[in-house]
DNA sequence: TCTGGGGTCCTAGGACCC
DNA sequence: TCTGGGGTCCTAGGACCC
C-alpha cells in the first residue's frame, strides 16, 4: 500500500503560519513577476478565483473582496517543505518517504498490517500538523494512482473524510473512482481529458478503469496509458523513486520586470542565471556537457500563447563536462550574444544545462589543461554562499543592479532563514 | 500594461554503422 | 529493371506533473 501526503494549499499556509490574522480569511499567492495565481486557500476558491490566471484579470474580484495577495517566497516555502519532509521521514521512515514535490510526498507502507492503515495515515497527519503547522491531507490505496485519487477525494469532503482516506477495499476503491472526474486523475491532463469526453464518452474514473489496455496503448499515449489503466485497477506498476537519482536537465528561467533590450541587461541576466543554475549542478555533484540559452519576445498574441523556441536558442556542446561557474559564464553569454537582434524587446531569458555526468567521473580531455583549481574555488565560494546567504560571493557579469529583475511587490519576510527578517511577538 | 518555473517520460523518425 | 536488414543513438515533439 502507498500513501500520499499533500499539504492544503501549501503556500497559502506558508504565509498564514506567521499570520494569524489571515487564518481564516482568502488568501492567494502569485507566480513569479506577480504574473498568475498559484495557490489559494478554500475561502478563495468559493469566491471563483482560479488557479493559474493572471493576477490582472482578477484584481477586482482580489479587491472587492478583501483577499490577501502575496508575491511568491521561495525562501520560506523551501524551509517549511524541508521541515516538513523530515517530520514525515521520522514517523514513516527515511527509506519509505519519496519526496515528490515541494509539497507532496509518497510513502511506501508494505511493512504496515492492513488494519493499521488508518492509525497511520492519521499519525502522519497529526504530527505534520502538530510540528510544523502546515495543514494536510492523506490518500492510502494500493496503488499510487489510487492514493491519488484517495487524496483528492478527501480535500474535496474535509468534513466527512476528516482529510484522509483510506482505500482497502474493492467497494470503497470503486465508490471513490464513481466520484472522481476524468479530469481528476493523475496523469490525465487537459488534452487527454477533452479527448476522452468528446470522443469516447468517458465521464468518471470507474468507466476509464473497465477500458481494455489494448485501448489504453492506442488513445492514452502507449504504454504510459496501460500503466495508468492498471494501476486504477489496483496492480501497482508505478514504484517509489530512488532518492539517489540525479536531475537530467538543470534549468533557470525567468521573466524580466519590463522588456529588456540592451545586450549589457541580457548578459547580465544569462550569467545571473547560469550561476544558479551552476549551483543546482554542483550541490548534486554533477557536471554538464550541454549547455543551451534561449530569449523570448512577447509570446501572446491576443490572448493565445505563441512562441517558436527554434528562432530563439542556441545550444552548445562542451569540448569537456563542466560543473565550474566562470567557464559556463563565458560560454552562456557568447550564445546570448548570438542570439541578440538590436532593437527587439525581450521579455524573458532562460539556460539549460543537460548532458549531466557524475562530477568524479569526469572524462579527460587530452587536448585541454586539466582544471583542478577550478573545483576547489568553486568548492570554497559555495561553501560561503551556501552557509551565509546567497550572492554573499557574486560574479561580476551578473551585474550589480539588475534594473531587469522581476516584480516581488508583495513578498512577505523570510521568517525562517533571515535573522533581519526573524518575526517579532510580545 | 500586466500572462510562472522547473521538471519527467515516451515515441517516432532520421542518421549512421556493419 | 533490379537497390538488405538489423541495431543503436540522437533529437524533436507531445503528453504529463506540481
Amino acid at each position: 500500500m502507498y500513501a500520499i501526503v499533500d499539504c492544503n494549499s501549501f503556500y497559502c499556509g506558508c504565509e498564514r503560519l506567521f499570520r494569524p490574522d489571515i487564518s481564516k480569511k482568502p488568501v492567494v499567492v502569485l507566480s513569479n513577476n506577480d504574473g498568475c495565481i498559484i495557490s489559494r486557500t478554500d475561502e478563495a476558491k468559493l469566491l471563483g478565483i482560479d488557479m493559474a490566471v493572471p493576477y490582472y484579470q482578477n484584481k477586482e474580484l482580489i479587491e472587492k473582496n478583501k483577499v490577501s495577495v502575496f508575491s511568491s517566497n521561495y525562501n520560506l516555502y523551501g524551509d517549511l517543505s524541508a521541515r516538513i519532509m523530515a517530520t514525515l521521514s521520522q514517523v514513516a521512515g527515511k527509506e519509505n518517504v519519496e519526496v515528490y514535490s515541494v509539497d507532496e510526498a509518497f510513502i511506501d507502507l508494505h511493512q504496515v498490517p492492513e488494519k493499521d492503515l488508518q492509525k497511520m495515515a492519521e499519525r502522519l497527519k497529526e504530527t505534520v500538523e502538530m510540528w510544523t503547522g502546515i495543514m494536510v491531507s492523506v490518500g492510502v490505496a494500493p496503488t499510487k494512482v489510487l492514493s491519488k485519487v484517495a487524496n483528492h477525494f478527501s480535500k474535496k469532503n474535509k468534513v466527512s473524510t476528516a482529510g484522509i482516506m483510506v482505500l482497502d477495499t474493492p467497494e470503497k476503491i470503486h465508490s471513490v473512482l464513481q466520484a472522481t472526474g476524468i479530469e481528476s486523475i493523475w496523469g490525465i491532463g487537459r488534452r487527454y481529458a477533452l479527448k476522452l469526453h468528446a470522443v469516447f464518452g468517458l465521464e468518471n474514473a470507474a468507466e476509464l478503469s473497465r477500458m481494455p489496455p489494448e485501448w489504453a496503448r492506442k488513445n492514452l499515449g502507449g504504454i504510459v496509458g496501460v500503466r495508468l489503466l492498471a494501476e486504477l485497477n489496483g496492480q501497482s506498476c508505478i514504484y517509489l523513486k530512488n532518492p539517489l537519482e540525479k536531475k537530467k536537465r538543470i534549468a533557470t528561467t525567468r521573466m524580466f520586470g519590463r522588456p529588456v533590450s540592451d545586450i549589457k541587461e541580457i548578459r547580465e541576466a544569462v550569467a545571473t542565471y547560469i550561476t544558479r543554475a551552476a549551483e543546482k549542478l554542483r550541490r548534486q555533484r554533477s557536471a554538464a556537457t550541454i549547455i543551451e540559452v534561449f530569449v523570448m519576445t512577447n509570446a501572446y498574441v491576443n490572448t493565445e500563447y505563441e512562441y517558436n523556441p527554434a528562432s530563439y536558442y542556441r545550444s552548445r556542446q562542451l569540448p569537456q563536462p563542466s560543473a565550474s561557474t566562470p567557464e559556463l559564464i563565458h560560454h552562456a553569454v557568447q550564445l546570448a550574444e548570438e542570439l541578440h537582434r538590436p532593437s527587439t524587446r525581450y521579455l524573458k531569458a532562460g539556460v539549460l544545462l543537460s548532458g549531466i555526468v557524475p562530477d568524479n567521473s569526469i572524462q579527460a580531455n587530452l587536448f585541454l589543461p586539466p582544471v583542478p583549481a577550478q573545483k576547489q574555488l568553486m568548492e570554497a565560494i559555495d561553501n560561503i554562499n551556501f552557509s551565509m546567504r546567497n550572492d554573499m560571493i557574486k560574479y561580476a557579469s551578473a551585474g550589480l543592479h539588475k534594473h531587469w529583475k522581476m516584480r516581488q511587490e508583495l513578498r512577505s519576510p523570510r521568517y525562517t532563514t533571515r535573522w533581519e527578517e526573524l518575526p517579532f511577538t510580545r
